[in-house]
DNA sequence: TGTTGCACTGGGACGCGTTTCAGCCTGTAG
DNA sequence: CTACAGGCTGAAACGCGTCCCAGTGCAACA
């Protein structure tokens, strides 16, 4: 594979002329430029990417962190992230830490190395980790670390919030909880605004009532089964579309009406809230990827001090409430 | 931030010796070990990967190329790259060309530049680019492009047929058929399986139950209403659950049966599938992203020439048949 | 004592562009 | 006919590890 001092030598001109056509610099002569420019397409000249990293001292390259890519915010995230990847011309790495707290750790080295330029968090366990990251290089979170990085997320609060007053207003009285990994920050801002609302309400809550760990349809139907074996609260606030889509067709086998016996909300509004027409929280997840890519690429690029946002979640209220 | 050199010189050694400890090899002195490790600690040393990658002439970093991160079937592939990744050290590059021929074509920069060191191909409209791209480096497709580079993939066409039996068991016969991207691999051969088998077969269709270009739930519950227009067929195939959701949710809403009037079979068995009860084809796509990674990872190894692989589809029948 | 062998170490080329700086040349204004 | 500006070009340093080759020093063996 030709570099480009071969190119230079047969164009009969140096590196630096050549660097210069490369990077469409002026000052380089109409007929060298043709040489140049020859030469390069007879040998399939192509710069290599490592040397110029290694050079310019950046990559173009930025990496999401996420626990696994398969789950719906994540995939919709990585989506807008890439979007504007590709439109900005950069490239997008992935990590996966499958929730496991020593590859979040490992995943500083990307930036330490200068393997990426800046990293978007779609989630961490570790917030602390956080300040070391900061400390390498431009870091966006898709959660709400404020006070450490700059943050855009959705108001989660507002959002379960929002869903238990819902459920209030048709007529619950109890309600139970379901959560994904309650460490993460999400998770604990959504126990949070839930704890919160029981107490300046007639709500009640009871720790029967509460799971967590639950990501999959499998999930939820397993849940359902354990539900069944007390009494079932009037309501029940669902972290995750298909958790809760889980949950519905369990009770439905069992011959439990919902919304009837028990409510049930989702979140996230992904197709199958749409099918089974789940009362959910709708967020624009890729727009917000999009929206963390930009102000990535945009910090890093004038170091500017970025304005945090907070997005505000939307009710979709359909049968199952 | 300091360099190997900067460490040498602080420790009193030359670089070799750095790069010797930092790269495990033997021969070198338990003091010198021993110094070098304290020194690279005070300096908080980190080595620069660009330079290693440009010294090594390889990155440890392999790119899979899909059209869209959010399609079920292809987050759940980049889930299984994404863990052998992670298994074996390796970093996830991920290229996302929104079925633009264009960034197909771009895509091949990555090899040729030496960012990455192997692609595997999630699906591609252009197959034509492959030959190209074998001559940059490995390349291993997940869909049927055995003639030019390794592949592995699902039996899309006898998953159609199985499909196709199934319906006409349960005694359609007339058959409609909806696809995703016809100019795809995938698309082709589902393509080619469904024309074949009616060729032997007394089952009927005909052009006004064709649809392509749906790829969601909302496409879905349009083209029922395209289909509503006209008489219906006794069964359609959909090459994709979401969209099958999509129609038979439209259906219901418009007091079609399902299966009475039509049956509906989906594609991928996502947790849509399972809660609408539909039946559906069966793949294990994350499986399938790891033996890709595996079997690219091996091959950039030992330049083996490597196997294809056919996996083997099942069929999922549920209540939509 | 002269060899041979092995553990250990350093020098320096190499991978490949980018960038700074100095210098040359030509044209134009004074 | 100077003088200066500005376009064009090349040499060489630089970014940062890796790795081959050529030692050096010490121990064991003949």
């Amino acid at each position: 594979m030709a570099n480009i001092s071969d190119i230079a030598k047969q164009a009969g001109v140096s590196k630096s002329t050549v660097s210069r056509v490369l990077n469409g610099h002026k000052h380089v002569s109409k007929e060298k430029r043709r040489t140049i420019l020859d030469v390069m397409e007879r040998l399939e000249y192509s710069p290599n990417g490592n040397a110029i990293n290694l050079s310019r001292g950046k990559t173009n390259t930025i990496g999401v962190l996420v626990p696994r890519v398969g789950h719906p915010f994540f995939h919709q995230l990585i989506e807008g992230i890439g979007q504007v990847c590709m439109e900005r011309n950069h490239t997008l790495l992935v990590i996966q830490t499958e929730h496991d707290p020593a590859k979040e750790e490992a995943s500083m080295q990307y930036l330490r190395d200068k393997r990426i330029d800046g990293l978007i968090i779609g989630a961490i366990s570790q917030p602390q980790l956080l300040e070391t990251m900061r400390t390498l290089g431009p870091v966006v979170a898709c959660e709400d670390h404020q006070d450490i990085v700059p943050s855009l997320f959705f108001n989660h609060g507002k959002a379960i919030i929002m869903l238990l007053q819902h459920v209030e207003e048709r007529g619950a009285q109890t309600v139970g909880l379901c959560l994904g990994n309650p460490d993460s920050g999400v998770g604990r801002v959504r126990r949070e605004a839930f704890d919160q609302y029981l107490k300046t309400s007639t709500l009640r809550h009871g720790i029967q009532w509460y799971a967590d760990r639950c990501y999959s349809f499998e999930n939820g139907q397993a849940l359902a089964g354990q539900l069944l074996t007390i009494d079932l609260p009037d309501a029940i606030i669902v972290g995750n579309d298909e958790v809760a889509a889980g949950l519905i067709d369990q009770f439905r086998k069992d011959g439990i009406r919902v919304p009837e016996d028990i409510a049930i909300t989702g979140f996230d509004d992904v197709p199958i809230a749409r099918a089974l027409e789940i009362t959910t929280i709708r967020q624009p997840v890729v727009m917000l990827g999009r929206l963390a890519a930009e102000q990535l690429l945009d910090d890093a690029l004038n170091q500017s001090e970025s304005a945090n946002s907070l997005l505000e979640p939307s009710l979709m209220i359909r049968q199952t409430t």
